[in-house]
DNA sequence: TCTATATAGTTGACTGTATCAACCATATAG
DNA sequence: CTATATGGTTGATACAGTCAACTATATAGA
């Protein structure tokens, strides 16, 4: 009967990530919330990104990138560019504060990650990955209450 | 480097497990969010329980508790009984309809974690529930954010 | 006993997260 | 040209989490 516990589990767990990540960042003297560092990421990991392939890539609303975009622009680490092929849309772009924020941000996941899983061996890890990407995937196979919405 | 995939799974993963919880809640026609579910099957599970052992248990903050414990009284869901060893406090037991809710929650969580595992063998949950008790843990270790604070 | 401190719980204020609906501008199909 | 789809913005709202101040009771120590 593992019902109870998964949720528990998953719980507790995405806790123990998020409070270690901004334990991290404080470190760092850095002041943003999480969402707004993985959209930072986000951009700085792939070049011509939009606001809407954020927030496919993230899984979130729309309307929730829109706000911690401005944030980012706000803060000086990104900045919108006009985007050639479709002028409903801007790309988005780190600026070279927003790399070297990105830089200490990564520092600060490393040592994150490496907090959670240092009793772990790497093939644990690799194993939790791949269950967990398999769990949060057979969500979108759902029959039921499928919207579709991207 | 699962630095960066370590955080979009457990975000992924809870984002998943949430929003099936909450279908298979809806589907059962109880309205209540996912902490007030938490609390009350904290309540139901143990007897003899109080806020603050609630608060500790879910590991939240105790005025997170006090308010989702009113909502569930006002929903005649759980009761407050004196305590006959401390004023202070009181003891929390569920209501027959309060009861009735949660059978009603079991199925409903147990519906969503089939969804969430129905790709998974059995060994492979188990598995990944220790290794995620394993990782939420190893936070309590940490030398409480002594990290080269300048 | 009186006092200091700890604990249980409540309340207010505030931040962050998530979602929905309405809306504007541009794009594109017919 | 019109209808519709898409990218993005805004407002509103609900939930989640945290902190600090506060009340009341409990308990240890001088």
């Amino acid at each position: 009967m593992p019902g109870v516990m998964l949720g528990d589990a998953v719980h507790r767990l995405m806790h123990a990530y998020k409070h270690l990540l901004l334990e991290g960042i404080r470190e760092q003297q850095i002041e943003l919330p999480v969402t707004h560092i993985r959209a930072l990421k986000g951009i700085c990991r792939t070049p011509q990104t939009t606001a809407h392939s954020i927030a496919q890539r993230m899984q979130r609303d729309k309307a929730q990138i829109t706000r911690a975009l401005n944030d980012l622009i706000d803060a000086r680490l990104i900045v919108k560019l006009d985007n050639p092929v479709d002028r409903r849309s801007q790309l988005l772009k780190p600026t070279p504060k927003g790399k070297r924020v990105m830089a200490r941000l990564d520092a600060a996941e490393d040592w994150a990650v490496e907090q959670l899983t240092r009793n772990l061996e790497a093939d644990e890890l690799a194993f939790f990955l791949r269950v967990s990407n398999t769990m949060a995937d057979s969500v979108k196979q759902t029959p039921t209450a499928d919207q579709g919405k991207t």
